[in-house]
RNA sequence: GCGGAAUUGGUGAAGUGGUUAACACGCCGGAUUGUGGCUCCGGUAUGCGUGGGUUCGAUCCCCACAUUUCGCC
């Protein structure tokens, strides 16, 4: 059965909005933070840890599960769902981005036709296309498939972004055409760098293909400031039908989500909580708290003594600590929990503050909080 | 007791008579936004066993001592 989303209320005082996505019976509350799975596993967790973390939909990615194990294998085993256990929703990326990271400073050859580059496990040349990335997630069976997109530099360029947005634009038609799951929702990209106009024209061009949800793409590339991010997101919006879901590519710091729902964003995906775990560190709202230094050796506090995450109602810094610096990977795992549990309570506390028309001051507390002094000076 | 070899940071070690003593690990920081899980970037020996000597200059040459180690009695 195809996702069904219903918005339910927009705040007063900003363009947040509560919405509910219906699925196989269950409900699923947006604005939501969704976590990254990208070889058909939350690295580190189970699919039942995912599930008591109160996580919703998670991401896995298409180029990944292309290369390996092969979409045919996973169609084979029933699809993702069953290959990998999981039955909440899932979305799956189009391999768009991975063309641009994966290959960042290799060779790639951009064109009408699709992408050529190489296989980041053994070098093969590859060939991935719109139609292909398409097909292949509908073999993949994910509840949300998203456009085969360019994902340019924030810096190339207002040309080459014109010259980009006009190709993914025609590069979204050619994928919405082969698109055949019925159960399976397809989103478009809106891309245009930090320019109002090709921002203008890509959400206005893609809403008119009808898409069944949006993304705002090219924001999580680079080191363009936030407030060009916050800026992309303003420039696209306005464009973008109420009904639909609205989704934020790749972003996931605490402040951006709350930003992002401010602006008008239902979803969001990032590495962070998980990557951040692996290289051992814990989000806590009042920042980042790197495990690795000293001062948590003897440290027998949790890192979150109001947290509800098993890792914070059993384990201490220093053993997590211990963990991490000997490179055990439960140590991982316990960060991530905690990670994507501090994520999604973030998410739970934005929503009840759209409910409450009160997010505006919750972002002002919340950044007082997050950055502290940092913020102040800056 | 005799003879040989060795002695460089927390560790394993490279090295040269002449500016800032290589590299690796560890340690200490930092980074990380549609994930190439064990990643990236910094910092980390005011000193080369100790004491003398040679030299304009010694970690590097010489002497003595100490310690370690191997062989022989």
């Amino acid at each position: 059965m195809k996702l069904q989303f219903t918005l339910q209320k927009v705040e007063k005082h900003s363009k947040a909005r509560l919405g509910v996505l219906t699925y196989q019976g269950k409900e699923y509350e947006t604005p939501m933070f969704m976590p990254v799975g990208t070889q058909a596993t939350v690295k580190t967790l189970s699919p039942e840890e995912i599930k008591d973390l109160h996580a919703g939909i998670i991401l896995a990615n298409t180029y990944h599960l292309w290369l390996r194990p092969g979409e045919d294998i996973v169609s084979l085993a029933g699809g993702l769902h069953s290959f990998m256990n999981y039955d909440g929703p899932i979305l799956t990326d189009s391999g768009g981005y991975q063309v641009f990271s994966l290959a960042k400073n290799k060779k790639k050859d951009i064109t009408e036709e699709g992408v050529h580059f190489k296989s980041h496990i053994d070098g093969k040349s590859l060939f991935l296309t719109p139609e292909l990335s398409i097909q292949i997630q509908n073999k993949l069976d994910s509840d949300i498939a998203m456009s085969f997109d360019e994902c340019p530099p924030a810096k190339a360029g207002y040309d080459y972004l014109k010259k980009s947005v006009l190709r993914t634009l025609r590069w979204a038609q050619r994928g919405k055409a082969v698109h055949q799951n019925p159960n399976q929702m397809l989103f478009g990209i809106v891309q245009g760098g930090a320019y109002p106009d090709l921002r203008a024209l890509s959400a206005q061009k893609t809403v008119e293909m009808d898409f069944d949800g949006y993304s705002i793409g090219g924001v999580a590339n680079d080191h363009e400031s936030k407030e060009e991010m916050y800026q992309a997101i303003d420039y696209s919006i306005p464009y973008l039908p109420e009904d639909k879901l609205r989704y934020l590519m790749g972003i996931g710091e605490p402040i951006d989500l709350i930003e992002g729902v401010i602006r008008g964003i239902d979803l969001f995906d990032c590495v962070s909580p998980t990557r951040l775990a692996r290289h051992g560190h814990a989000m806590s709202k009042f920042g980042k708290i790197n495990l690795k230094n000293r001062k948590y050796q003897a440290d027998f506090t949790p890192i979150d003594a109001t947290c509800d995450c098993y890792a914070c109602k059993h384990y201490t810094k220093a053993y997590i600590r211990h963990l991490i610096t000997s490179s055990e990977t439960f140590g991982a795992r316990l960060l991530s929990i905690h990670n994507i549990r501090f994520l999604v309570h973030l998410m739970e506390e934005i929503r009840a503050h759209i409910q409450d028309d009160t997010l505006l001051s919750f972002r002002d507390e919340f950044v007082k909080n997050y950055y502290g002094d940092k913020y102040e000076s800056k």
